[in-house]
DNA sequence: CAAGATAGTTTCTTGTTAAGACTATTTCGC
DNA sequence: GCGAAATAGTCTTAACAAGAAACTATCTTG
Protein backbone atom coordinates (compact mmCIF):
# COMPACT_ATOMS: atom_id res chain seq x y z
CA UNK A 1 0.00 0.00 0.00
CA UNK A 2 2.51 2.55 0.69
CA UNK A 3 4.32 1.34 -2.25
CA UNK A 4 1.24 1.71 -4.22
CA UNK A 5 0.76 5.00 -2.80
CA UNK A 6 3.61 6.33 -3.39
CA UNK A 7 3.39 5.60 -7.05
CA UNK A 8 -0.09 6.80 -7.22
CA UNK A 9 1.91 10.57 -5.63
CA UNK A 10 4.63 10.21 -8.76
CA UNK A 11 2.19 10.15 -11.51
CA UNK A 12 0.69 13.18 -13.64
CA UNK A 13 -2.37 14.70 -12.08
CA UNK A 14 -4.33 13.74 -15.27
CA UNK A 15 -3.27 9.84 -14.81
CA UNK A 16 -4.23 10.55 -10.51
CA UNK A 17 -7.32 12.53 -11.78
CA UNK A 18 -8.39 9.25 -13.97
CA UNK A 19 -8.14 6.63 -11.81
CA UNK A 20 -10.35 8.77 -8.90
CA UNK A 21 -13.00 9.40 -11.42
CA UNK A 22 -12.89 5.86 -13.59
CA UNK A 23 -12.74 3.29 -10.62
CA UNK A 24 -15.62 5.78 -9.35
CA UNK A 25 -17.58 6.07 -12.24
CA UNK A 26 -17.47 2.01 -12.48
CA UNK A 27 -18.45 1.05 -9.18
CA UNK A 28 -21.25 3.44 -9.29
CA UNK A 29 -22.66 2.68 -12.51
CA UNK A 30 -22.32 -1.09 -11.73
CA UNK A 31 -24.54 -0.01 -9.18
CA UNK A 32 -27.03 2.40 -10.24
CA UNK A 33 -27.86 -0.50 -13.02
CA UNK A 34 -28.69 -3.22 -10.75
CA UNK A 35 -30.55 -0.85 -8.49
CA UNK A 36 -32.49 1.39 -10.96
CA UNK A 37 -32.01 -0.39 -14.33
CA UNK A 38 -30.69 2.37 -15.83
CA UNK A 39 -26.72 3.65 -16.62
CA UNK A 40 -25.39 6.95 -15.41
CA UNK A 41 -26.35 8.01 -18.56
CA UNK A 42 -29.45 7.26 -19.21
CA UNK A 43 -30.48 8.39 -15.43
CA UNK A 44 -28.67 11.76 -16.88
CA UNK A 45 -31.12 12.04 -19.64
CA UNK A 46 -34.60 10.93 -17.22
CA UNK A 47 -33.02 14.06 -15.38
CA UNK A 48 -33.38 16.07 -17.90
CA UNK A 49 -36.69 15.10 -19.41
CA UNK A 50 -38.07 15.64 -15.73
CA UNK A 51 -36.74 18.93 -15.50
CA UNK A 52 -38.08 19.96 -18.43
CA UNK A 53 -41.05 18.37 -19.20
CA UNK A 54 -42.15 18.72 -22.78
CA UNK A 55 -38.92 19.10 -23.83
CA UNK A 56 -37.64 17.79 -27.27
CA UNK A 57 -35.35 15.41 -28.38
CA UNK A 58 -33.21 17.79 -30.18
CA UNK A 59 -32.70 19.72 -27.02
CA UNK A 60 -31.90 16.90 -24.85
CA UNK A 61 -29.15 16.05 -27.74
CA UNK A 62 -28.02 19.79 -27.52
CA UNK A 63 -27.34 19.62 -24.00
CA UNK A 64 -26.32 16.42 -22.96
CA UNK A 65 -23.80 17.12 -26.06
CA UNK A 66 -24.06 13.39 -27.41
CA UNK A 67 -24.44 12.32 -31.20
CA UNK A 68 -27.90 12.49 -32.16
CA UNK A 69 -27.96 8.37 -33.03
CA UNK A 70 -26.80 7.78 -29.43
CA UNK A 71 -29.63 9.87 -28.14
CA UNK A 72 -32.27 8.56 -29.83
CA UNK A 73 -31.00 5.09 -28.67
CA UNK A 74 -31.15 6.33 -24.80
CA UNK A 75 -34.47 7.99 -25.51
CA UNK A 76 -36.13 4.51 -26.67
CA UNK A 77 -34.00 2.89 -23.68
CA UNK A 78 -36.48 4.80 -21.72
CA UNK A 79 -39.37 4.74 -23.17
CA UNK A 80 -38.85 0.78 -23.22
CA UNK A 81 -38.52 1.30 -19.77
CA UNK A 82 -41.64 2.81 -18.98
CA UNK A 83 -39.90 5.89 -18.03
CA UNK A 84 -40.88 8.59 -20.10
CA UNK A 85 -43.08 9.02 -22.64
CA UNK A 86 -43.16 10.88 -25.91
CA UNK A 87 -46.27 12.50 -27.37
CA UNK A 88 -46.97 13.82 -30.87
CA UNK A 89 -46.28 17.75 -30.70
CA UNK A 90 -49.59 19.46 -32.33
CA UNK A 91 -47.73 22.18 -34.05
CA UNK A 92 -45.10 19.97 -35.63
CA UNK A 93 -45.65 16.86 -36.56
CA UNK A 94 -41.69 15.79 -36.47
CA UNK A 95 -41.43 16.70 -33.11
CA UNK A 96 -42.30 14.62 -30.38
CA UNK A 97 -42.58 15.78 -26.97
CA UNK A 98 -40.90 13.96 -23.91
CA UNK A 99 -42.41 13.59 -20.38
CA UNK A 100 -41.43 11.42 -17.46
CA UNK A 101 -43.82 8.82 -16.53
CA UNK A 102 -44.59 7.63 -12.59
CA UNK A 103 -42.54 5.21 -12.57
CA UNK A 104 -40.08 7.52 -14.50
CA UNK A 105 -40.31 9.83 -11.05
CA UNK A 106 -40.00 6.99 -8.77
CA UNK A 107 -36.59 5.58 -10.56
CA UNK A 108 -35.45 9.41 -10.68
CA UNK A 109 -35.81 9.73 -6.77
CA UNK A 110 -34.69 6.47 -5.73
CA UNK A 111 -31.32 7.46 -8.31
CA UNK A 112 -31.54 10.29 -6.27
CA UNK A 113 -31.41 8.73 -3.09
CA UNK A 114 -28.80 6.32 -4.17
CA UNK A 115 -26.68 9.09 -5.95
CA UNK A 116 -26.55 11.17 -2.68
CA UNK A 117 -25.41 8.17 -0.44
CA UNK A 118 -22.77 6.94 -3.20
CA UNK A 119 -21.19 10.53 -2.97
CA UNK A 120 -20.78 10.62 0.84
CA UNK A 121 -19.15 6.85 0.92
CA UNK A 122 -16.52 8.45 -2.25
CA UNK A 123 -16.54 11.27 0.03
CA UNK A 124 -16.26 9.39 3.83
CA UNK A 125 -12.06 10.28 4.08
CA UNK A 126 -12.39 14.01 3.89
CA UNK A 127 -13.74 16.33 6.12
CA UNK A 128 -15.98 19.26 5.37
CA UNK A 129 -13.47 21.70 5.34
CA UNK A 130 -11.17 19.55 2.71
CA UNK A 131 -14.40 19.22 0.21
CA UNK A 132 -14.93 22.50 0.34
CA UNK A 133 -11.15 22.87 -0.53
CA UNK A 134 -11.19 20.11 -2.89
CA UNK A 135 -14.88 21.37 -4.63
CA UNK A 136 -13.38 25.12 -5.21
CA UNK A 137 -9.82 23.93 -6.62
CA UNK A 138 -12.10 21.16 -8.78
CA UNK A 139 -14.77 24.07 -10.35
CA UNK A 140 -11.28 26.42 -10.98
CA UNK A 141 -9.60 23.42 -13.02
CA UNK A 142 -12.97 22.11 -14.67
CA UNK A 143 -13.84 25.64 -16.24
CA UNK A 144 -9.97 26.43 -17.12
CA UNK A 145 -9.54 22.60 -19.07
CA UNK A 146 -13.48 23.72 -21.12
CA UNK A 147 -12.05 26.55 -21.85
CA UNK A 148 -10.86 28.67 -25.13
CA UNK A 149 -7.48 29.78 -23.11
CA UNK A 150 -6.49 26.14 -22.44
CA UNK A 151 -7.08 25.21 -25.88
CA UNK A 152 -4.99 27.96 -26.78
CA UNK A 153 -2.27 27.79 -24.61
CA UNK A 154 -2.01 23.79 -25.45
CA UNK A 155 -1.80 25.18 -29.21
CA UNK A 156 0.62 27.38 -28.54
CA UNK A 157 2.74 25.12 -26.59
CA UNK A 158 2.82 22.68 -29.37
CA UNK A 159 3.67 25.07 -32.42
CA UNK A 160 6.70 26.48 -29.75
CA UNK A 161 7.46 22.90 -30.01
CA UNK A 162 8.06 22.19 -33.93
CA UNK A 163 9.76 25.15 -34.51
CA UNK B 1 -20.14 30.52 -18.02
CA UNK B 2 -21.40 31.27 -15.30
CA UNK B 3 -24.84 29.11 -16.30
CA UNK B 4 -21.93 26.37 -16.82
CA UNK B 5 -20.25 27.11 -13.60
CA UNK B 6 -23.27 26.85 -11.48
CA UNK B 7 -24.32 23.26 -13.36
CA UNK B 8 -21.23 22.41 -12.70
CA UNK B 9 -20.73 23.21 -9.47
CA UNK B 10 -23.96 21.39 -8.79
CA UNK B 11 -23.20 18.38 -10.55
CA UNK B 12 -21.67 14.99 -8.61
CA UNK B 13 -18.30 14.75 -7.62
CA UNK B 14 -17.46 11.58 -10.37
CA UNK B 15 -19.24 13.65 -12.60
CA UNK B 16 -17.13 16.60 -12.20
CA UNK B 17 -13.95 14.34 -11.23
CA UNK B 18 -14.50 13.01 -14.51
CA UNK B 19 -15.35 16.09 -17.11
CA UNK B 20 -11.46 17.38 -15.95
CA UNK B 21 -9.75 14.31 -16.23
CA UNK B 22 -11.08 13.45 -19.53
CA UNK B 23 -10.70 16.75 -20.96
CA UNK B 24 -7.19 17.01 -19.85
CA UNK B 25 -6.49 13.16 -21.05
CA UNK B 26 -8.21 13.57 -24.55
CA UNK B 27 -6.16 17.00 -25.46
CA UNK B 28 -3.10 15.54 -24.39
CA UNK B 29 -3.53 12.45 -25.68
CA UNK B 30 -3.54 14.25 -29.04
CA UNK B 31 -0.87 15.86 -28.62
CA UNK B 32 1.18 12.82 -26.90
CA UNK B 33 0.54 11.45 -30.06
CA UNK B 34 1.54 13.38 -32.83
CA UNK B 35 4.72 14.99 -30.96
CA UNK B 36 6.39 11.57 -30.18
CA UNK B 37 4.12 9.30 -32.24
CA UNK B 38 2.86 7.36 -28.89
CA UNK B 39 -0.55 7.22 -27.23
CA UNK B 40 0.06 8.09 -23.60
CA UNK B 41 -0.88 4.12 -22.81
CA UNK B 42 2.44 3.40 -25.11
CA UNK B 43 4.29 5.56 -22.96
CA UNK B 44 3.44 4.41 -20.04
CA UNK B 45 4.42 0.85 -20.85
CA UNK B 46 8.17 2.37 -22.45
CA UNK B 47 8.63 3.79 -19.17
CA UNK B 48 8.38 0.82 -17.51
CA UNK B 49 10.44 -0.66 -19.40
CA UNK B 50 13.07 1.69 -19.63
CA UNK B 51 12.74 1.60 -15.72
CA UNK B 52 13.24 -2.15 -15.50
CA UNK B 53 15.58 -3.35 -18.60
CA UNK B 54 15.20 -6.95 -18.91
CA UNK B 55 11.46 -7.39 -17.71
CA UNK B 56 9.05 -9.69 -19.36
CA UNK B 57 5.76 -9.37 -21.09
CA UNK B 58 3.97 -11.11 -18.04
CA UNK B 59 5.14 -8.42 -16.10
CA UNK B 60 4.27 -5.45 -18.15
CA UNK B 61 0.99 -6.92 -18.21
CA UNK B 62 1.03 -7.41 -14.45
CA UNK B 63 1.57 -3.56 -13.96
CA UNK B 64 0.01 -2.31 -15.81
CA UNK B 65 -2.86 -4.25 -15.60
CA UNK B 66 -3.64 -4.58 -19.28
CA UNK B 67 -5.37 -7.58 -20.93
CA UNK B 68 -2.94 -9.89 -22.42
CA UNK B 69 -3.93 -9.87 -25.89
CA UNK B 70 -3.54 -5.96 -25.17
CA UNK B 71 -0.42 -5.91 -23.67
CA UNK B 72 1.43 -7.74 -26.55
CA UNK B 73 -0.22 -5.37 -29.91
CA UNK B 74 1.02 -2.55 -27.04
CA UNK B 75 4.76 -4.31 -26.97
CA UNK B 76 4.69 -4.76 -30.83
CA UNK B 77 3.82 -1.29 -31.64
CA UNK B 78 6.80 -0.38 -29.57
CA UNK B 79 9.26 -2.78 -31.48
CA UNK B 80 7.25 -1.98 -34.78
CA UNK B 81 8.58 1.91 -34.17
CA UNK B 82 11.60 1.25 -32.96
CA UNK B 83 11.20 2.36 -29.50
CA UNK B 84 12.32 -1.24 -27.68
CA UNK B 85 13.92 -4.27 -28.06
CA UNK B 86 13.40 -8.21 -27.77
CA UNK B 87 15.91 -10.66 -26.80
CA UNK B 88 15.09 -14.13 -26.01
CA UNK B 89 16.31 -15.11 -22.54
CA UNK B 90 19.06 -17.30 -22.32
CA UNK B 91 17.34 -19.41 -19.12
CA UNK B 92 14.13 -19.33 -20.73
CA UNK B 93 13.37 -19.78 -24.34
CA UNK B 94 9.56 -19.00 -24.01
CA UNK B 95 10.14 -15.84 -22.44
CA UNK B 96 11.64 -12.52 -24.40
CA UNK B 97 13.57 -9.79 -22.45
CA UNK B 98 12.90 -6.38 -23.10
CA UNK B 99 14.68 -3.01 -23.11
CA UNK B 100 14.77 0.62 -24.41
CA UNK B 101 17.26 0.96 -27.72
CA UNK B 102 18.52 4.39 -28.28
CA UNK B 103 15.12 5.77 -29.84
CA UNK B 104 13.05 4.48 -26.95
CA UNK B 105 15.10 6.08 -24.60
CA UNK B 106 15.35 9.69 -26.67
CA UNK B 107 11.94 9.72 -27.18
CA UNK B 108 11.02 8.89 -23.64
CA UNK B 109 12.91 12.53 -22.59
CA UNK B 110 11.01 13.99 -25.60
CA UNK B 111 7.26 12.67 -23.87
CA UNK B 112 8.73 13.50 -20.04
CA UNK B 113 9.72 17.47 -20.86
CA UNK B 114 5.99 17.63 -23.33
CA UNK B 115 4.63 16.08 -19.71
CA UNK B 116 5.97 18.30 -18.08
CA UNK B 117 5.06 21.39 -20.22
CA UNK B 118 1.39 20.09 -20.24
CA UNK B 119 0.83 19.57 -16.47
CA UNK B 120 2.64 22.95 -15.82
CA UNK B 121 -0.39 24.89 -18.22
CA UNK B 122 -3.21 22.43 -17.15
CA UNK B 123 -2.12 23.57 -13.24
CA UNK B 124 -2.21 27.25 -14.44
CA UNK B 125 -5.08 28.74 -12.56
CA UNK B 126 -3.46 26.76 -9.06
CA UNK B 127 -0.75 28.45 -6.94
CA UNK B 128 1.55 26.55 -5.31
CA UNK B 129 -0.60 26.04 -2.07
CA UNK B 130 -3.64 24.82 -3.90
CA UNK B 131 -1.65 22.25 -5.75
CA UNK B 132 -0.37 21.15 -2.98
CA UNK B 133 -3.85 20.77 -1.03
CA UNK B 134 -4.80 19.45 -4.36
CA UNK B 135 -2.97 16.60 -4.76
CA UNK B 136 -2.71 16.14 -1.01
CA UNK B 137 -7.11 15.54 -1.31
CA UNK B 138 -7.00 13.71 -4.64
CA UNK B 139 -4.37 11.15 -3.20
CA UNK B 140 -6.57 10.48 -0.17
CA UNK B 141 -9.42 10.20 -2.48
CA UNK B 142 -7.28 7.82 -5.03
CA UNK B 143 -5.81 5.53 -2.14
CA UNK B 144 -9.64 5.38 -0.76
CA UNK B 145 -11.18 3.84 -3.96
CA UNK B 146 -8.98 1.36 -5.31
CA UNK B 147 -8.88 0.57 -1.13
CA UNK B 148 -10.51 -3.18 -0.33
CA UNK B 149 -13.15 -1.34 2.48
CA UNK B 150 -14.49 1.18 -0.53
CA UNK B 151 -15.92 -1.76 -2.16
CA UNK B 152 -16.79 -3.36 0.68
CA UNK B 153 -18.51 0.02 1.93
CA UNK B 154 -20.43 0.24 -1.35
CA UNK B 155 -21.58 -3.67 -1.16
CA UNK B 156 -22.98 -2.53 2.09
CA UNK B 157 -24.63 0.19 0.80
CA UNK B 158 -26.45 -2.01 -1.71
CA UNK B 159 -27.42 -5.01 0.15
CA UNK B 160 -28.66 -2.40 2.87
CA UNK B 161 -31.03 -1.24 0.01
CA UNK B 162 -31.92 -4.44 -0.77
CA UNK B 163 -33.70 -4.96 1.94
C1' DC C 1 -45.73 23.47 -55.83
C1' DA C 2 -40.72 22.53 -55.87
C1' DA C 3 -36.42 22.94 -53.21
C1' DG C 4 -34.40 22.95 -49.35
C1' DA C 5 -34.31 22.63 -44.25
C1' DT C 6 -35.34 20.11 -39.98
C1' DA C 7 -36.71 16.19 -36.62
C1' DG C 8 -35.69 11.88 -35.63
C1' DT C 9 -34.36 6.84 -36.95
C1' DT C 10 -31.72 3.25 -38.72
C1' DT C 11 -27.96 1.11 -40.94
C1' DC C 12 -23.16 0.81 -41.72
C1' DT C 13 -18.42 1.36 -40.40
C1' DT C 14 -14.81 1.73 -37.39
C1' DG C 15 -12.21 1.17 -33.34
C1' DT C 16 -11.56 -1.04 -29.02
C1' DT C 17 -11.24 -4.77 -26.03
C1' DA C 18 -11.72 -9.39 -23.80
C1' DA C 19 -12.07 -14.34 -24.55
C1' DG C 20 -10.19 -18.06 -25.94
C1' DA C 21 -7.84 -21.05 -29.22
C1' DC C 22 -3.22 -21.86 -30.56
C1' DT C 23 2.17 -22.69 -30.63
C1' DA C 24 6.21 -23.39 -28.29
C1' DT C 25 8.57 -24.47 -24.33
C1' DT C 26 9.24 -25.89 -19.63
C1' DT C 27 8.32 -28.36 -15.40
C1' DC C 28 6.41 -31.83 -12.67
C1' DG C 29 5.06 -36.52 -11.43
C1' DC C 30 6.07 -41.01 -11.93
C1' DG D 1 13.40 -39.89 -19.26
C1' DC D 2 8.66 -39.64 -20.79
C1' DG D 3 3.92 -38.01 -20.80
C1' DA D 4 0.79 -34.48 -18.69
C1' DA D 5 -0.01 -30.28 -17.08
C1' DA D 6 1.50 -25.55 -16.71
C1' DT D 7 3.36 -21.23 -18.60
C1' DA D 8 4.86 -17.42 -22.03
C1' DG D 9 3.29 -15.11 -25.57
C1' DT D 10 0.46 -14.54 -30.11
C1' DC D 11 -3.40 -14.38 -32.99
C1' DT D 12 -8.17 -14.79 -34.36
C1' DT D 13 -12.74 -13.94 -33.23
C1' DA D 14 -16.68 -11.93 -31.23
C1' DA D 15 -19.00 -8.34 -28.75
C1' DC D 16 -19.87 -3.83 -28.09
C1' DA D 17 -19.95 1.18 -28.31
C1' DA D 18 -20.15 5.25 -30.88
C1' DG D 19 -20.06 8.33 -34.90
C1' DA D 20 -21.16 9.06 -39.93
C1' DA D 21 -24.16 9.15 -43.10
C1' DA D 22 -28.19 7.61 -45.54
C1' DC D 23 -33.05 7.62 -44.95
C1' DT D 24 -38.21 8.94 -43.92
C1' DA D 25 -41.38 12.24 -42.84
C1' DT D 26 -42.70 16.76 -42.29
C1' DC D 27 -42.32 21.65 -42.56
C1' DT D 28 -40.93 26.22 -44.59
C1' DT D 29 -39.80 29.30 -48.04
C1' DG D 30 -39.60 31.22 -52.60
Amino acid sequence: MAQNDRTFKNERLTYRLNIVAQEAIQANDQIFLSETGCRIRDLRVLRLIDDWPGTTFAEIAKITGFDRSLTSRIIQNLIGAGLIERENSSEDARVFLLSTTQKGKEVRQVARRLSDRLEVILTDPLSAQEMRAFNEILARLGAWVTSEEYRDALTHETQKDAK
